[in-house]
RNA sequence: GUCCCCAUCGUCUAGCCUGGUCCAGGACACCGGCCUUUCACGCCGGCAACAGGGGUUCAAAUCCCCUUGGGGACGCCA
């Protein structure tokens, strides 16, 4: 086989949502795994919905996944005299004519067709009066009008259309710009994209597309058309189901590599295996094992394959990339070791980032708010000594080591006579203004000697108070 | 309405092509238990599916047909 060439053709008319994240990646990754071409093509011929702030944001997006490409970007708003020349090919060759039939003549037929059961296509009025150019007319690509064209489709397997159900399809509008068909097709030609991925709902399109290859006299490429991500209740993903923007899936705390791997496993398996990073994903991904059935994209999967990739980050990037989680949360924090002891004790406890930025307040805290349910449980009279032996035992260790601090919970369980989870609990609070926190000896290093005999005279001061 | 596609636990899926090894395996979620200074993590266990009906066959989740259900396309959008 020859170099594979897969391209990925967003409309600028707003952000990268995840299904088309999803196509983008497989033919990315086919691309990649077959040591082929990727190509990034922007498809803004609708001048009105087009924008460059969409054209960003899919860079943008594209970018954080980690998706890369070859050659493009390009523009088809910057290749009309390509077009325009394969319109008048097609034409000189007989394969198309203009058309000066009205918008809202041809809108009527439809509507009256669709209301008689009939299939909505255009009469064929202009189709054997090679007119000539001119101003209002458009151009329509001469279909067949009888047979069959086969689309032979490496995930679908083979499609039969009737090419009497086609029809004679606009390829240039009046004001002379192209359409979608037509410069996808010849763009696909020109290009040298000889593999196809895109989403199922371009398979109405794609006989078309085949017809106009041929007029074109050019060869086919391969078409694999793969099912679509749909909402919670099997309607097409839309913003009511929720996020749908890549980049939204960023902001909430999500890794790139565990988006990637969500998206490509829903509609694609390698047999048992759920984990994947972007290099297994290279390596094993294929067409053969896409799935035929549209899926159904689940938050709470992502969710759980982030936590997943969370696991599998090493704490130091993970530090790097909790930072601007933490600056939204007003925490000023600095990359380093500090921060390095933070995130190791929360990778376990946090499924985004988000999460993690939100279970480290309490390390950057100056005064700890008690969580009320808390406070009422275990800040009580009866935790008072023990939180009072505590802070006296800690006062006189030098440095706070593991060693060191249990030691010290011990001295306090057999002056007091209580288990560790009794002082322990109250503690935590102390420190945590909650009852749920990693381990009590690390929370209480990492805080540091200072700040932990601080938060314990709060303690003390507020269980002193409430017993007034 | 017309055309096209699809159909295994609630969800993502393995198995289907090359029928028997499947009274259907894994994962998420959920429910128990263990571990334990809390919460998590981890470990163990549980719940839960071949849409229905006909064929073909000694044998069907696997092949064929129909029904039903779901999705998509029918633009001078892409």
């Amino acid at each position: 086989m020859n170099t594979i060439i897969t391209r990925f053709p967003p409309s600028p008319t707003g952000y990268l949502h995840v299904g088309g994240a999803r196509t983008a990646l497989f033919n990315w990754l086919y691309a990649r795994h077959t040591k082929g071409k990727f190509v990034l093509r922007i498809e803004d011929t609708d001048a009105a919905r087009s924008t460059q702030a969409s054209v960003d944001a899919i860079f943008e997006a594209l970018e954080w996944l980690g998706i890369d490409w070859d050659e493009g970007p390009y523009f088809q708003s910057q290749r009309y005299p390509i077009y325009q020349e394969h319109i008048d090919k097609l034409i000189q060759t007989g394969n198309a004519y203009y058309c000066t039939c009205s918008p809202e003549r041809l809108e009527s037929m439809r509507a009256k067709a669709m209301a008689t059961g009939k299939n909505p296509k255009y009469d064929g009025t202009c189709r054997g009066k090679d007119l000539p150019k001119s101003e209002k007319a458009v151009v329509r690509f001469k279909a067949p009008l009888t047979g069959t064209t086969l689309l032979e489709d490496v995930i679908k397997g083979n499609i039969v259309f009737q090419n009497d159900e086609l029809d004679d399809f606009i390829i240039a509008r009046s004001d002379g710009s192209p359409t979608y068909n037509f410069v996808v097709v010849v763009d696909d030609i020109t290009m040298q994209i000889n593999t196809i991925i895109r989403g199922d709902d371009h398979v109405m399109n794609t006989p078309k597309q085949i017809l106009l290859y041929q007029a074109l006299d050019a060869p086919l490429p391969v078409f694999g058309h793969v099912p679509m991500v749909l909402g919670k209740d099997r309607s097409r993903l839309s913003k009511r189901h929720g996020a749908t923007s890549v980049t939204a899936y960023r902001d909430m705390g999500f890794l790139p590599e565990a988006v990637m791997n969500y998206l490509v496993r829903l509609g694609w398996s390698y047999g048992d295996q759920e984990f994947f990073t972007k290099n297994d994903l290279i390596e094993k991904f294929s067409l053969k094992n896409i799935g035929r059935a549209a899926g159904i994209f689940d938050q709470e999967k992502l969710t759980a394959l982030n936590a997943d990739h969370i696991q599998a980050t090493p704490p130091e990037k993970l530090a790097h990339l909790l930072l601007p989680f933490l600056e939204k949360s007003g925490i000023h924090a600095k990359p380093g070791a500090f921060l390095v002891k933070i995130v190791k004790t929360l990778v376990q406890r946090s499924k985004t980032l988000e999460e993690m930025a939100q279970a480290a307040s309490f390390y950057f805290a100056e005064t700890i708010i008690y969580e009320e349910k808390a406070a009422r449980k275990f800040l009580k009279p009866a935790a008072r000594q023990a939180l009072q032996f505590l802070m006296d035992a800690l006062s006189t260790i030098e440095t706070f080591t593991e060693e060191n601090l249990e030691n010290a919970f011990k001295s306090v369980m057999e002056k007091t006579g209580l288990k560790l989870g009794k002082i322990a609990q109250p503690v935590r609070v102390a420190l945590t203004g909650k009852t749920a926190s990693p381990g009590i000896f690390e929370i209480t290093e990492i805080i540091g000697k200072e700040k932990v005999i601080q938060r314990l005279k709060q303690a003390v001061t507020y269980i002193e108070q409430i017993t007034e």
